[in-house]
Formats: C-alpha cells, structure tokens, sequence
DNA sequence: TGTAAACTACACTGCGCAGTTTACTTTTTG
DNA sequence: CAAAAAGTAAACTGCGCAGTGTAGTTTACA
C-alpha cells in the first residue's frame, strides 16, 4: 500500500528537487547526470525511467520553473486610485519577483543556456517575454481613461521595465551584485515612476520634479 | 628572412582570428582546441606553444576584444550646443555601438560564461562597467552648468542607457531579435532623450512631451 | 503470497576533448 | 650552410560523461 505516497512519485520528485538544484548552481552542460542522481538518493537508472534525456530533463525543469515564476503579472487599473499610486504598486510587485533568490537563479539558469543553445530555451524564454504584458495592458486601459497619453503602449512598458531591470535584475546576473537594499530599492521605483509620470502623464498629473 | 613577417607572428594572429570566431560562435565550453586549430590551419600543438591553456587562450581574447569594443565612450560636454542635440548625439555613438554584429556576438561570448563561471570573466566584465560611465560624466559637466539638476548623475546615467539598451541589447542577445531598423533606432533614441530631459532638464530646457 | 513493475548497483560502451609525446619538416638566423 | 627555433601530423593518455545492459532486490497490489 501507500505510506504517503507511491515510491515511484517519491523518487520522481526527489529527481526534479534535485535537478533544479544542480542546474541552478552550475548550469546545464556543467551539470552530470551522475550527480543528480547522487543528489537525488536515486540511481542514474531510475532517472532514465523518468526522463528520456538530460535534455528533457533540463526542458521540463525550465518550463516548470518558469511557469511558476511568470504567473503573477495581472495588473487591473483602477480609475479611482491615483496614477502614481497604482505605478508604485506595480513597480513594487516587480521588484519583488526580481529580487527573489529563486527568480535570481532560474533566470540564470535559463539564460545562460540559453545564450549557447537558444533552442533549448526558446519556448521557456517566449513565455518569459510574455510574462512582461502585465504592465501594457494597465498602460493601455490608463490612456483610455485619460489619465495617460501614450501612443506606443509596449514601447512604454519596455521602458518602465527598464528602469527597474537595470538596478535590480542585470547587475545581479551579471555581476554577482547583492539584490539592493529595501531603501535602494525605493529611490528606484520613486524614480522610475516619476520618469513615467513626467513623460506620459496627462497635463494634469504631472507634477514635483523629484529625483 | 621575412617575407611579409615572421611565421610565429602569423601563425598567432591565425590562432587568434580563429579562436575569436569559434568562440563567438559556440561559447568556450562549446568549442574545442582541436576545432580551433583545424579552422587556424595550425598544428594543435602550435596552439599549445603559443597559449598555455584553453582557459588562457579564451582569457587573452576576451579582454582583447572588449578593450578594442570599450575604448570609445568619451562624451565632452559642450555649453554652446542645446542638450538634446548632445544627447541625441551620445545615444546615436551608443545605438552604434550596441547595433555592431562584432559587438553583440563579443557580447554574447562574454556573457554566456560569465554567467556559469564568473572566474573566468570578471575582469572583462568590470571593464565593461566602466564603459559606461562616458555619459555620466557628461551628465556632472551639464549639471554644474545649470543646464541638467541631477542628484544622482550614477544612477541618471544607467537610466538613460537602459532606455536604450532595453531595445537595442537584451532583445538581440536572448532572444536572437535582429537589430532596430534605423527608424526605429530613431524612435528609441527620441524616446529616451524626451524621458531624461523631461525628468532631468532644467525648467528651461523642458518642452514638448512627443513620445 | 505471488507476480509485475519499479528501483538499485555497477559494469560497460562509446565518444569527445584537453593536453602531451614523438619523430619529422620547415623557417629563421648567425 | 648549419644549427637553433618553430611548426606539423598523428598517435596516445587520461578523464568525464551520456546513455545502456544486466542481474538482483524492493515495492505495489490483486
């Protein structure tokens, strides 16, 4: 019978638990199949039951991983909330994924295989891309509403994004640099939200050239 | 005698040339001595004689190429000339610069081992981090003339290039986009320009809020 | 409790690659 | 031209790794 759990479903995580960790911290090519399955309490064979190849192996991680990361990014407008407001609730809910140990590593991850072999990774990094939409639809309902006056909505979001990414997302995957601090991370989005404001807000809600 | 030159110093530039082109091409771990040495038409050994490892081989290149890519990015400020005509002008050097096939792809090679093993690479990284500090100089010379009010020229600086680099870069390295037309090259830079004068000018130098 | 399915240890194939050795040839230079 | 310096081809060492084959053990379940 079952204690907890069938043995096969047990074994099947403990592969999967395993294989994020090894690929996370050394990469795909970098990382042996011996050593999973030393990592995992299974043998080599075992993980051949369950996945045809390292290859698969490391394509059904990545997508899992990124399914996971990139499911929160709905942004609803509110046209009774001040735009300044809502623009900080965004950039936060941003910065908090971005500086997520787990988003740090699979991003990682991700795009450094990606790089060498984008055919790995390009179904994983689409979906990435797709993750980042959040913030154009809540653009494209502002200017709607009148409160913002952009003609190029994607364009715009891309820059929002930018503003965040290039102090919370590049240098910690390219340099190693810590995740800034809760109060770095303010300046940050207090001016990013301003550069938005000043550009693309409505006469009316531009205001306080704050830096 | 020499005819042109001697061997050895031949022999080394083919090494060279071709090691840079496998690299960019597969990455290091990717490319193999072997494979070098046939597309050097050179004996492997020779290789040996001139470079002690692969590590060192990549090493030599990696910092030559980027010394070679990082050297041009002085921007003296110029009182005489409106702001946005000097801004349009660093973006437009920059777009240059980012929009080079030898750029991406050094970029790239770069990159993708920084990302598995920053050992290698640290160096050559750092580099390019100082690289980028063309604009803020240009940024303190305009706000001691009055002319920009930024308090923090660091941080203004890597905004105004993550404008820019968020279409002209990370798209063409993850995601194997082709570079931006020149007219939308144009659009980019109009866009990043308006952004930081509009946040950063002077009340006298802010107008126009085309997007 | 008996059988099928899953797991295990471990040896093994086959491959690619970094780096070396050797025996020999070409180039440079005094 | 002769010796020294540099290059060459090809075989070889040693290693790590993806993936397989096997014979035997454990777990699931009827």
């Amino acid at each position: 019978m079952c204690a907890e759990k069938k043995l096969t479903e047990r074994k099947r995580e403990n592969i999967i638990e395993a294989a994020v960790m090894e690929f996370r911290a050394s990469g795909f090519s970098a990382t042996s199949m011996d050593r999973i399955a030393a990592t995992a309490n299974v043998s080599k064979r075992t993980i051949y039951n369950h996945f045809a190849s390292k290859q698969i192996l490391f394509q059904s991680i990545a997508q899992a991983l990124c399914d996971q990361l990139t499911q929160v990014s709905e942004y609803p407008y509110d046209p009774e909330i001040p735009l300044r407001t809502q623009l900080h609730a965004i950039a936060e809910q941003e910065m908090a994924m971005l500086t997520t140990a787990e988003f740090i590593s699979t991003f990682k991850m991700i795009t450094s295989e990606s790089l060498v072999s984008p055919e790995l990774t390009r179904a994983t990094i689409d979906n990435f891309q797709e993750s980042s939409l959040g913030v154009v639809t809540w653009i494209k309902q502002a200017t709607k509403d009148g409160k913002l006056s952009v003609s190029d909505p994607i364009r715009a979001g891309k820059q929002f994004l930018a503003l965040i990414e290039t102090f919370a997302l590049w240098p910690q995957l390219y340099d190693f640099k810590p995740v800034p601090k809760k109060s770095a991370q303010k300046t940050i989005i207090n001016s990013a939200v301003e550069m938005f404001i000043n550009t693309y807000g409505s006469k009316t809600s531009r205001k306080k050239t704050s830096q």
